[in-house]
DNA sequence: GCAGCGTACCGAATCGATTCGATCCTCTCA
DNA sequence: TGAGAGGATCGAATCGATTCGGTACGCTGC
């Protein structure tokens, strides 16, 4: 016996009404007497009709109600940092209140096997996260197929609103707070400064190529010059451990200050500075970035800038709604603030005097 | 000028071949000439057609390439615990080697805004994560929907296939190598018993309705009957932090070992352990669960059962392709491999005799 | 030279719902 | 009692692509 799903014309011909009737019933974009509603909904019962097929409904209505979101390479390093997972959550709740759904999209395309990708994924709106090399040319046929789009923190290319953060003048505003403590002997432990490069020293031939990451140097430089900056392979407290053992170790008179450029990496420092029997903030003060809860900090509090992070997903819904309602949304700057916590101190009395000029 | 989007139709008409044959170009379902194949392509670029519209697609195929998975309430809070990101990640595998994608759903359903739920989200499949109260109606309504549905680490009523971790006999093996190194004054901390429940201990009368706290729970009464249990309010270092402090507060003699529902909060334990001027393990043994990598845990191994995370979604996804294709799915149940760290070691010699049985 | 065969392409039906102008009915008011 | 108004319902077109049975054509073999 041929047992295919009810459609919504069978609904109809059992409640004995039109199929447009039957659909008003569900989609309430006209009034329908009670009467009316009452047949159409027991016939769906007697049915097992559930609602109007999505698939259907998205092709005629021109619109899907998913919002592709392209994220790195793969998941578990996507959600590996609470920033994008607090940003994630904010575009979650910016979207959900405009109805739409989150598609999680790889972007390492030209893979084969029809996932779906920037391309064929059928989104009314796509969200580029970090957005890494190699997508530009998918982002060309995103433009070509007249979808909006909206980068959060990197670069797409003209006419792609963008989320971005004061990183610059934020990571200035802590430095200046640590300057103004008295110290002079700095050193930054930075994040990523091109995908995939090992950690290390960074030179002044060094291409950053990470847009925060250089962004948050420049602010750093802008208060203390010529600072030595030491990247991480990525931001994590394992990661923000080793560069600072490695920062330790290096010659030269130890710094009064290690500025990281995220609170997992300032997580790492810190621990790896109490591990070579020294303490924070009296020994050396420690600041982070980003301002989002990270796991095993507690009880101390980090100084740090504050970054809004679910606001900036938020922000790239409200961009894409715009948009798809046919206006032209602007690119959004949000700005940081400063917090202050217990990891930063003033420098102590019995340090020996800088020996050159910095780092 | 009406510049609506090209379709499949003005393609074919600008190359002059029929629209069928212009779909097969681009489905590669049937043999085409090279000639035409050539001449397809060459309109479709001059018209800017960059391939079916996938919603159209959808319909016609019935298959939208599309699995939806129910989170729990936040994005946030999913992502917060490692083991659902790696598993999420194995799934996000697991699907894509069939061509779907995943579309993140929450399932605090009933809410208005025509948000995508478990109801009207245009995919082939759902898979249900941790499956929270209040789904079992929504699932109802999607098997009336005749969609396949998975559940991870979750009970979501008959027949409906599970994917499942040995969790009690694992938690029996790690708690047996305890003992057999000469624990006998254990505790354990574990995870949440019901949703939203504050930290404490557990009573005889406490009802358990998480299963894997439940079923880790028995695992380790099996080994140690009578065993004193604290539960902590979420699988956070922070949170086993504070259990270990209050474990460590409690009255009567010290545990010997404390065994963590999680590698999370095994790793807060040791922290607190630390912190109370202990050494692991010489005086206290910390054991773990899960096996994923815990960010700020180095240099420490963690002693701990590994589960197969990244495997659950593969499962997951395999157990869905397998709906899909008509057949029936059965449940999986995985396992859990004991991996030695050194958290671990022998009970002290010079520790006193246990006065009662245990805790 | 003709039956037989395989390949490449075409036409038309179909997937399931939505939308909008037209129609019909009922009620009100002059 | 008839014109008018307004609300509920209907019909038919449409969204864009896919699929399958069938046709036409070129080639082989006897």
């Amino acid at each position: 016996m041929n047992m295919r799903r009810a459609t919504i014309a069978d609904v109809a011909r059992v409640a004995g009404v039109s199929a447009s009737t039957a659909s008003v019933v569900f989609s309430g974009k006209t009034p329908v007497s009670d009467a009316t509603r009452t047949k159409v909904l027991s016939a769906a019962g007697e049915l097992g009709y559930t609602g109007p097929d999505p698939r259907a409904a998205s092709l005629r209505r021109g619109r899907s109600g998913i919002v592709g979101v392209v994220i790195g390479d793969r998941v578990r390093n996507a959600f590996r940092d609470p920033v994008t997972t607090v940003m994630l959550d904010g575009l979650a709740e910016g979207m959900a209140a405009q109805g739409a759904g989150l598609l999680l999209l790889r972007d390492d395309a030209g893979r084969e096997g029809g996932e779906p990708s920037v391309r064929t994924a059928p989104a009314d709106a796509f969200v580029l996260v970090g957005c890494s090399t190699g997508l530009r040319e998918s982002l060309d046929t995103v433009r070509g197929r007249d979808i909006p789009v909206v980068v959060i923190e990197g670069d797409a290319g003209a006419g792609v609103p963008q989320i971005l953060l004061d990183n610059r003048e934020a990571q200035g505003e802590i430095a200046r707070h640590v300057r103004d403590l008295g110290h002079r002997r700095v050193v930054l432990v930075t994040l990523p400064t091109a995908a995939g490069s090992g950690p290390g020293w960074i030179e002044d031939r060094t291409p950053v190529t990470v847009t925060v990451t250089r962004d948050r140097l420049s602010g750093a430089r802008d208060v203390f010059p010529g600072v030595g900056a030491y990247a991480a392979r990525r931001s994590s407290i394992d990661e923000g451990y080793a560069a600072a053992v490695a920062v330790l170790a290096a010659d030269g008179a130890r710094p009064t200050a290690i500025l990281a450029q995220s609170d997992l990496l300032a997580a790492g420092v810190i621990r790896a500075v109490q591990d070579a029997g020294l303490v924070v903030p009296d020994d050396i003060s420690v600041t982070g970035f980003d301002g989002v809860w990270v796991d095993g900090v507690a009880p101390l509090e980090l100084t740090t800038m504050v970054q809004p992070a679910a606001e900036k997903g938020r922000a790239a819904g409200a961009a894409i709604s715009a948009m798809l309602a046919g206006e032209a949304a602007a690119s959004v700057r949000l700005t940081s603030a400063f917090r202050s916590g217990n990891t930063t101190g003033p420098v102590r009395e019995d340090a020996e005097p800088e020996p050159g000029s910095s780092a």
